[in-house]
DNA sequence: TATCTACTTTACGTTAACGTCAAGTAGATC
DNA sequence: GATCTACTTGACGTTAACGTAAAGTAGATA
């Protein structure tokens, strides 16, 4: 198993394309180094974009994935930002559970709509 | 509890403007009743704008609402259909059970890292 | 009867998230 | 050394999902 990747080779095993990937380092959401003029990306870049595309197929925005990628990257012990990082990662725990419900609801409806066939 | 509702009454219940339901509605989602040129919605127009915004919040786009709806709104007992149905309705809930796996996955991390703190 | 309020339609504007050329470069291959 | 391949950086185009006036109407109220 190689340890960095092409852009290229990145998005045909994530299933997006290239463009998309280079957007989403416009927006400041992940960093890959450099070889030269090229990308390359390691396995913490690969780790990001995995987070970033599951972030996507639950519906959040670039902006959104951008804020918990924040909570991730904030640095351990800043006591003052502590308080702070608890409240966010309360509030997104709490958007995600009601997602669940709303799948849930979904889930079920599909059931009834079954059981009537 | 009235029975019915003009479009901001709804539109301010639900959290959302007048705009956008006229927008559903162009977009087929929706079909009020009029009463000369302005819209009343009874009962099941509120439950599917509900259904509509459940979507909404779970990521889906209009057009996989519509197909949604359309499952829905399939007359019963239409034999020749009736497979098509069930094939769609199960890939809709695979789907949704993905997006469940993706949200859990998500919650983890977010408990991982409130620990970290 | 004039004004106010809540609706209507029409139409153009806006933002997010890329798609799609175009033009250039750098290394491997014929 | 020319051609091929995989990358690069612009830059403009596109789609979804509304936002935002503009201009009109119909019923209630001063």
């Amino acid at each position: 198993m190689a340890d960095t990747w092409t852009i290229t080779e990145l998005a045909n095993e994530q299933g997006v394309t290239a463009r998309a990937i280079r957007f989403y380092e416009d927006q400041g959401l992940i960093s890959p180094l450099r070889d030269g003029r090229n990308r390359v990306y390691a396995n913490r870049d690969r780790v990001r974009l995995k987070l970033i595309l599951r972030g996507k197929r639950i519906g959040l925005s670039l902006a959104e994935i951008r804020d918990i990628i924040n909570l991730y990257d904030t640095p351990e012990g800043e006591q003052r930002q502590t308080e702070l990082l608890r409240k966010l990662i309360r509030e997104r725990r709490a958007q995600l559970m009601a997602q669940q419900q709303d799948i849930a609801v979904m889930l079920h409806e599909l059931d009834n709509l079954e059981a009537r066939l």
